[in-house]
DNA sequence: CCCCCCGATGTTATCGATCACAGGAAGCCT
DNA sequence: AGGCTTCCTGTGATCGATAACATCGGGGGG
């Protein structure tokens, strides 16, 4: 009892003792078994978080900023990634689950139903990150996709472009491309051309996305993209392409990423708080664990970055 | 007793009693604690793999195939990331260790002093990855570095380029890019002028570190890159600078990213059997944990892709 | 000089799942 | 009917750390 007492650190141990107990662990090599002690402390300092992909920066800001916070307060964290499937997502949570976590980090609002249900029962504080709006399981931190797609959509709209058309995820599981893509079409008052390359490579699914549109009988005017790698993606198809960047074809991408500070054109695209988003969500699952009253949803706000890719037209 | 058999799904329990316990199971939304099961178990299901970041499709792309391998093992993943400091890693390591892990994955051989100790000492299985020919703790899946940057000299020394830089990373401490840049001075009987730009972001890295270049006095015929995303940076620095690609001025890259097919120039750049390399480092594991013996080291061939990044001087 | 109090240290029971082993029921053979 | 195997199910002990409680030793006040 003194040893446990000693290597937690709390007190009720004398200094020299203390200092005996920590040098003959040291010693020894003595671990202490984390397993044994979640079984008895029932609050862990374990948190789960779910990510869509890795291939993507924007997540690993989220993420980083996130495991800072997380970390700071002392708590470990878990990654998993769920490829945009609501089946793993589900498998993961129960697995998660039997670990009694203090906390669980999930991406959007679509997931499958036994997952609300086994949260809702289990008790522990959820956050979900990215959406906003709709009914969270029990807290969410995100952004208004509809805004962001319509304020890019007006600002577009009103330096003339009238034949709008988007650039996606290679599957339409991302109900955040289509909450941009409503915004757009609200903004231009007309349905938006989707292509939706098959390409999981971002970058390549700009492309061949690009090339797709480009080729069509009623060729669009801009091209919004789901994100920026997509965007240089399309950017390049436009190259290849002979057509000229904005004059010919605007392009506008989604996250402002630091790539966008390398490309020969100034992209026009809309920085999305990602650090931001993953300290917030932390901080609002710290709290709840803790018992502190928190604000049912946050959503955070976009930054339009007018660029280059897309100027007035004539 | 019946209960635990019949949930795990060993054999011992007759099958309707087995329906029933399920459906009971179920219906009082009962999760298996797995705390109180790896206490007694002995053998945890837990794999730990640290990666120096995220923010690079590479470490994606081997943890993809890690991943992949480990789960259909019925293996669980915990990744941390240790942005290249040894001290984070050890402390992780140590973190870890009192879960009583079934084995770590770590990348490359620096390790703050304790580690080695710590995890011979803890008798888990480790395999460390990326790295391959010095004296491993355990296992190692990786390549050889020094071998990839003189093959990749040899090449382009070939095509009749003489003053060959360098594009690294921010800080030093990336000994596989070290063992690289020895071996294109060994294919170039010269020392590389080495360019190490300060931005944390790759494509702003590439950037600012062509642009250094570029400017010289003794400016250089051909820029190797750490990696796809900086050669990228150094493509741009070359565009803006109006200099012509290969003719002015030769660009390599390292990785052999689907970036590559979507540049203006087809890059010239070495693959690197990222996948392969998680999934080997992931059955070397596997093998070890269920007492086959493994070959100490296993080293991965990449192979050159010629591109058009550089070309036979005349 | 005795008693009480307080801080330091030790003892017992507990968390939940699992292992080794002990019953127990049914079926089969002689 | 008795004995035996074979399968199924239950009992006690265990893993390591910790909460709650017990004990111990010494110093100060009455």
């Amino acid at each position: 009892m003194t040893v446990s007492r000693a290597l937690r650190g709390v007190e009720g141990v004398s200094e020299p003792k203390r200092a005996e107990i920590l040098a003959r662990a040291k010693r020894m090599h003595y671990v202490p078994d984390m397993t044994a002690r979640a079984m008895t402390v029932a609050n862990s300092n374990l948190v789960g978080i779910a990510l869509p992909t890795l291939f993507n920066d924007v997540f690993a800001d989220v993420l980083s900023g996130m495991r800072g916070t997380f970390r700071s307060a002392g708590y470990a964290t878990v990654v998993e990634t769920t490829d945009y499937d609501p089946v793993t997502e589900a498998e993961w949570v129960e697995r998660l689950l039997s670990w009694r976590p203090a906390g669980i980090v999930l991406t959007g609002f679509d997931h499958a139903p036994d997952v609300r249900r086994m949260l809702t029962a289990s008790n522990v504080p959820v956050v979900e990150i990215w959406d906003w709006g709709r009914d969270p399981i029990d807290l969410c931190v995100g952004l208004d996709h509809h805004a962001a797609g319509l304020s890019l959509g007006l600002h577009v709209r009103g330096l003339g472009y009238q034949r709008p058309a988007f650039i996606g995820a290679p599957e339409g599981r991302d109900t955040r491309a289509e909450a941009r893509i409503a915004g757009l079409a609200e903004a231009f008052g007309c349905a938006l051309t989707v292509a939706r390359p098959a390409e999981a490579n971002a970058f390549e699914a700009g492309l061949a996305g690009g090339k797709t549109l480009i080729s069509r009988q009623d060729q669009p005017d801009v091209m919004f993209c789901l994100n920026d790698h997509i965007a240089f993606g399309a950017l390049m198809a436009c190259q290849f392409a002979g057509l000229r960047v904005p004059e010919d074809m605007g392009v506008v991408g989604f996250n402002g990423l630091p790539l966008t500070n390398v490309l020969p054109v100034e992209l026009t695209t809309m920085i999305t708080p990602r650090r931001q988003m993953g300290i917030l969500a932390a901080r609002a699952l710290l709290g709840r664990a803790h018992g502190v009253v928190q604000p049912r949803q946050q959503c955070l706000v976009c930054t339009l970055v007018p660029g280059r890719s897309v100027s007035p037209r004539v």
